[in-house]
DNA sequence: TGTACATCAGTGAACGCGCGTTCACTGATGTAC
DNA sequence: TGTACATCAGTGAACGCGCGTTCACTGATGTAC
């Protein structure tokens, strides 16, 4: 039941965008070798042909669920001239957004499970939030206010993934909305 | 090897107070019944004299966690003149509270976890959250300012949990630090 | 106050189960000639 | 192009282990008389 090298390359894919999908969803802990091979139809002995444990696979799709994550908010703005904070702002802070953990940012989905994480867990996290401030700051840039951008691009980080998480802790829909719209509102008046 | 009334509520008090701190420092998943009962010198078995299941107790833990973490947002500011936003501000997002996990806030420890959780358990998180919020709004309402309280409180909120939880995942010291004092000047000089 | 007895907090063996990992095996892939 | 063979992706049984939960047991507690 040997497969080609490139069937081979397809099935890392699969089993790592599955994990990504999985970790943003319910968490890094909940990721069992078995199950998530069942899901992408294969055993679970060749789990090892793959990653060198699983907490090799949880590093990696970690990376990729960062990854995943922000190339969503990339495709949201598309080719047109949508690169303003206020666009940025308003699909982040979403009811649509909130709804999707398994799609959305996973700054946000993980950022409980990473803060207690190893260094080597951490450090990927890090990166890919200086990638989420920095585009922050860019927005910004090309908007006419003097301030200091970095500073507002950190702080806005903060609150727009602290206002996402609190909004899908929240259990009152409406209550969830309107805190949504609040935080919103709050960060694109300034 | 019975033991008197009094007794088997300070052993519930114990168990209780010792799954608080482990969830802060290790998320919800990470409690086990044998190692818990462990941690509190008793053997596995007795647990369930005083706990339905391991799901009743996390809950309980949970409401126990975000209690201590107030009581200890609380106790620092004393009897004294000290109820002040930028007060609050100032210790929530400092070193310290980034390095005391397990007695810290547990709106911040536990909420990627609880995003995730079930009705009941985000319930429990929303109403602490209620209190997180009108706690800052009352330290806003003693200041001069004309605007609206509830909305900024409610922002506040999702900035400092935000900006706690990214001071936890940054594996660089310095910059963590600088991220605490960003976000600090940010919310209190508006 | 003293005795007889029901209660029940805590013990520790046992249960069935799912976990991460290993490994002998299979058969298609892809290379050497 | 055809044949012989090494490689190696995927299979599935097996491993030892820790898990949550149950239960017969123990002996101190605390009540009834």
């Amino acid at each position: 039941m040997a497969r080609s090298q490139a069937e081979k390359a397809q099935t890392h894919e699969r089993i790592l965008t599955e994990a990504a999908a999985q970790i943003r969803d319910d968490g890094l802990e909940s990721v069992s070798v078995a199950r998530l091979m069942n899901r992408v139809d294969l055993t679970h002995g060749g789990f090892y042909n793959h990653f060198e444990s699983r907490a090799d696979l949880l590093v990696q799709a970690l990376e990729r669920a960062l990854v995943d994550g922000a190339a969503r908010g990339r495709s949201l703005r598309g080719g047109g001239r949508s690169e303003s904070f206020e666009f940025f702002v308003k699909h982040y802070l979403s009811r649509s957004h909130r709804d999707a953990r398994k799609e959305g940012c996973a700054l946000a989905a993980l950022a409980s499970d990473v803060a207690r994480a190893d260094d080597q867990t951490r450090a990927v996290m890090q990166d890919h939030f200086h990638g989420f401030v920095q585009y922050l700051e860019h927005t910004m840039d090309s908007s006419g206010a003097q301030d200091d951008h970095h500073a507002q691009a950190l702080t806005a980080a903060c609150t727009m993934i602290g206002g996402l998480l609190m909004a899908r802790v929240l259990t009152d829909t409406r209550e969830s909305d309107a805190l949504l719209k609040t935080v919103r509102q709050h960060l694109t008046s300034g």
